[in-house]
RNA sequence: GCGGGCGUGGCGAAAUGGUAGACGCAGCAGACUCAAAAUCUGCCGUAGCAAUACAUGUCGGUUCGAGUCCGACCGCCCGCACCA
């Protein structure tokens, strides 16, 4: 009679022991193979979440595995620990947002190990902390000596909640990502990074990453949006001229007229002097920025009266200012061919301005054009003098040959991606190490006064930025002249701090960001593990940042992640109060899985104080959030299973990359099957007699359990482990069933390795499994000597055959036809052919 | 609107163009038990007593053979969006 696993204290023995002897510890200087293992650090936002758990548990069976096919991990782990959570703590809760994230820290550290992660603790870094924010600090200075780093007054997206500026890449939908607030538009003077430099680097680049989701390479590239085309000037008729940007400029004999931005200076310069314009542009400005708005949205524009001369001497055109142009992209300016470009269409239709066919559509050739809507498919290029005849991109290259050989114009390049404003108003950040000085203006602080360190006496009772208003800190004396000056009091985008901590993991010298050489030795990552959210954010800062460190010379790294892994989310069914005329808000009506009461014929309830029952909709099944109230905390639920039926339930069933349903029913499966692994690990060994059929399957089983995690396949390998246990169970005792057992110790070992610990403490081979080398496959075994194969008519199965393997074509097909139910189903009938594939199938066509 | 992905049992899912549904969950039946839990055994796509037929969103195509490849459509999900 053997004894349940008590996974409690297995679990809390087996961590201390791996803590004590630092088992997970990387080693520099190792001589094995190394390799890098991360999954995107937390923001210690107080508890881990279940999508921590699924995340740290994907890499954590990698980093295990690796261990054991004899390579140097490097696995290890920190906290993306500055940002506006610990600021809100510090207004609603009166903490310092120091105090409170290191509290969290603490917590959320204790967590992790709770489940036993293989992770280098040794490494651990946090980035509030000066002994990292400090080195960035200088990192940020270095690319301020390349002319990486830039201070411009500009238009800003202003956050007026977080009462901060966002980069573009935080706006989503109008909206500021964290608080959700209608972003304004405001002008502030922020510092720049110029990832703009890298746009063409960071677009090649993304060919080099074939380890990546395609899908995240097309959001990349999408969002860096390389467009080529002319840029090149009209003259106008009050003498200035405007500079316009096109894609197609085969079509500019379509042309019937020139739009300017609200914003452009011509627009401007009009509106200050006209007040019709100005009332127009100020129309423009209030237009809706959702995607529903600007679909319904009018295309609207205000005359200028100016007119464009055609730069092939085919008339002039109208000059309007137009609220479907944008500033911000090209040149703020276009010129209109209605016949070809949709908004161009509507525009012209308002307005009756031409609209001219220069582009056959087959063979549609009329110059007037009479269809519904713009045609912007191939074709050859008509109605354009010197053009027609051309194709579309034979008549684009004509077209800037001449501007160019004209002077009026040329080819060029324009990408959708903005330089990354980093300037943040906010206390809990990297603060920015320079200082304004009256006569020597902006002045880098000197090397040896970083870490610039943030003060600890800081207000938050009203809003604003504390580091502004704090009375001393900012004032310091200028480096270059001793005069009076300010320090910069903004904080660097927190995305910043999360642009190179994989470096700093890799090597953390005290006097410098990092090692080159050693750095150098770990990296690239070679497999990074995150969820799909950071696909643009997050992964092409890292990749710019990776990519100017190269360019300061400080690595030579162009990539820093080889291989990405988006993992799916975890999620929950969702539950509301069945409450029809609540007139609070929707978000009040959600009630958490751990407040329901299950009543009469499985109908959920929820209890009130008062002892009333309130009847529950049972909502869509999506991911666990706080504002829909349908986490499951995963702390109570290792304490009740243990942290290796939490980590096998994480990769069972679902693929990695797909979503996880969280299911009670689930977790009870993984601990019964953890039970199922100790009943076998603890009994009787039969020591003779060999059982060839379960020594090929246990083999069978190590290779395809090695395949299925190499590709991060985890739940194929559960299911090849589920497989194994159950022909181990069923087998008679024998040497081969001790053996099959002692190695399902280790191949269980990556998924759930306290459990794994414990049975080979008492009956392994000594030392710790962590330690111990991946099983090797005997490569004969994997060869079977009998096949089934299938037998088909006109490719329906009709019989399966056990053959020996490698039998010859003819001997298979006569097997075949010798088949009763074959001779049955053929009813007399000669195959008129016969496609045999070998060690397969057998297909009859009759 | 543009781009991408996905549609397989009651559910999560497997399946180099070659036996569709491995494995898990749920369910059903049985064993053990005074009983329950735990555990074990068997069944488990649909119809049919069976032989068999029909089954991978729909319709077509390629092929000896299609869940897989191609085309059209329907539905769902994700990303981007007045990007010139």
């Amino acid at each position: 009679m053997t004894t349940r696993f008590n996974a409690l204290k297995a679990d809390a023995h087996w961590q201390r022991v791996w803590d004590e002897r630092t088992t997970f510890a990387a080693r520099d200087d190792s001589p094995k193979p190394k390799s890098y293992v991360l999954e995107m650090f937390p923001y210690p936002s107080g508890k881990i979440h279940m999508g921590h758990v699924r995340n740290y548990t994907m890499g954590d069976v990698l980093a295990r595995y690796r261990r054991m096919t004899g390579h140097e991990v490097l696995h290890p782990m920190g906290w993306d620990a500055f940002g506006m959570p610990a600021e809100n703590a510090a207004m609603e809760k009166g903490v310092h947002p120091g105090n409170w994230t290191r509290a969290n820290i603490a917590a959320m550290k204790a967590q992790l190990k709770r489940l036993g992660f293989a992770l280098d603790w040794t490494r651990e870094l946090a980035t509030c902390e000066p002994d990292y924010y400090g080195h960035e600090q200088a990192l940020f200075l270095d690319f301020y000596k390349a002319g990486l780093v830039y201070r411009k007054e500009s238009a800003v997206n202003w956050d007026p909640v977080d009462m901060t500026v966002l980069a573009n890449e935080q706006v989503i939908d109008g909206r500021g990502w964290r608080s959700g607030a209608l972003v304004e538009k405001r002008k502030l003077s922020q510092w720049f990074l110029k990832i703009t430099q890298f746009a063409d680097e960071l677009i090649e680049g993304l060919g080099s990453l074939d380890q990546w989701p395609d899908k995240v390479r097309l959001m990349q590239e999408n969002w860096i949006g390389k467009s080529q085309g002319l840029q090149f000037r009209f003259a106008l008729s009050d003498g200035g001229s405007v500079e316009v940007f096109t894609t197609r400029p085969d079509t500019m004999f379509g042309a019937s007229f020139v739009a300017v931005a609200a914003d452009h200076p011509i627009a401007q310069a009009l509106a200050a002097r006209d007040a019709d314009a100005a009332a127009f542009v100020e129309r423009c400005k209030q237009g809706g920025t959702t995607a529903a708005e600007l679909e319904t949205q009018e295309k609207l524009g205000y005359d200028t009266g100016l007119t464009a001369t055609h730069p092939f001497g085919a008339g002039e055109l109208p000059v309007y200012i137009a609220n479907f142009v944008l500033m911000d992209y090209g040149t703020g300016a276009v010129f209109g061919v209605p016949a070809h470009d949709q908004r161009d269409f509507d525009f012209a239709t308002k307005y009756r301005l031409p609209i001219r066919r220069v582009v056959a559509d087959g063979d549609m050739t009329d110059p007037a054009f009479d269809e519904e809507a713009a045609y912007s498919g191939p074709g050859r290029l008509v109605n354009s003098h010197f053009l027609d005849g051309l194709d579309i991109d034979a008549a684009k290259s004509e077209v800037i040959a001449r501007a160019e050989a004209g002077g009026w114009g040329q080819g060029s390049t324009v990408y959708r991606l903005r330089d990354w404003g980093v300037s943040r108003q906010r206390y809990w950040g990297t603060p920015i190490p320079v200082i304004h000085c009256a006569t020597c203006g902006e002045v880098p602080v000197p090397r040896e006064q970083l870490p610039v360190k943030l003060p600890e006496d800081v207000t938050f009772d009203v809003p604003g930025n504390p580091l502004d208003r704090h009375p001393t800190w900012k004032h310091v004396a200028c480096p270059g002249c001793g005069a009076d000056a300010l320090r910069d009091t903004d904080t660097l985008d927190t995305f910043a701090d999360s642009s190179w901590y994989f470096i700093r993991f890799a090597s953390q010298p005290d006097d410098r960001p990092f090692d080159r050489t050693v750095a150098e030795s770990w990296l690239p990552v070679g497999q990074y593990i995150g969820g799909v959210e950071h696909a643009i954010l997050h992964l092409l800062y890292a990749r710019f940042w990776t990519r100017a460190l190269r360019h300061v010379g400080l690595i030579d790294l162009a990539e820093p992640f080889t291989g990405l892994f988006t993992q799916g989310m975890v999620t929950h069914e969702t539950y509301r109060l069945d409450i029809p005329d609540h007139d609070g808000p929707p978000g009040a009506l959600w009630v958490s899985p751990a407040d329901l009461s299950v009543g009469e014929g499985g109908a959920l309830f929820f209890q009130t104080e008062e002892g009333g029952a309130i009847p529950i909709i049972r909502g869509r099944v999506e991911k666990m959030s706080k504002s829909k109230k349908n986490t499951i905390d995963p702390e109570p639920i290792v304490d009740q299973y243990g942290a290796d039926a939490v980590r096998w339930f994480m990769l069972s069933d679902s693929p990695p990359e797909r979503d996880l349903e969280w299911s009670e029913n689930g977790i009870e499966g993984a601990w019964r099957f953890v039970q199922r692994l100790w009943r076998l690990f603890e009994s009787e060994k039969a020591g003779e007699g060999s059982d060839v059929a379960l020594d090929r399957k246990l083999h069978r089983t190590i290779a395809d359990v090695a395949a299925a995690i190499e590709a991060l396949s985890f739940n194929k390998a559960v299911a090849k482990l589920y497989e194994l246990v159950a022909a181990i169970e069923k087998a008679a005792p024998s040497a081969s069933r001790d053996t099959a057992i002692a190695t399902l110790m280790r191949l269980v070992a990556p998924m759930a390795p306290h459990i794994a610990e414990e049975a080979w403490a008492t009956h392994g081979a000594g030392g710790l499994i962590a330690d111990a080398a991946w099983p090797a496959v005997d490569a004969a075994l994997l060869v079977e000597d009998e096949v089934t194969i299938a037998v088909q008519i006109n490719g329906k199965l009709r019989d399966t055959l056990t053959l020996p393997k490698g039998l010859a074509k003819e001997d298979a097909e006569a097997a075949a036809l010798a088949s009763d139910k074959i001779i049955r189903a053929l009813d007399g009938k000669t195959p008129r052919k016969v496609i045999v594939v070998p060690d397969r199938l057998v297909n009859l066509v009759a």
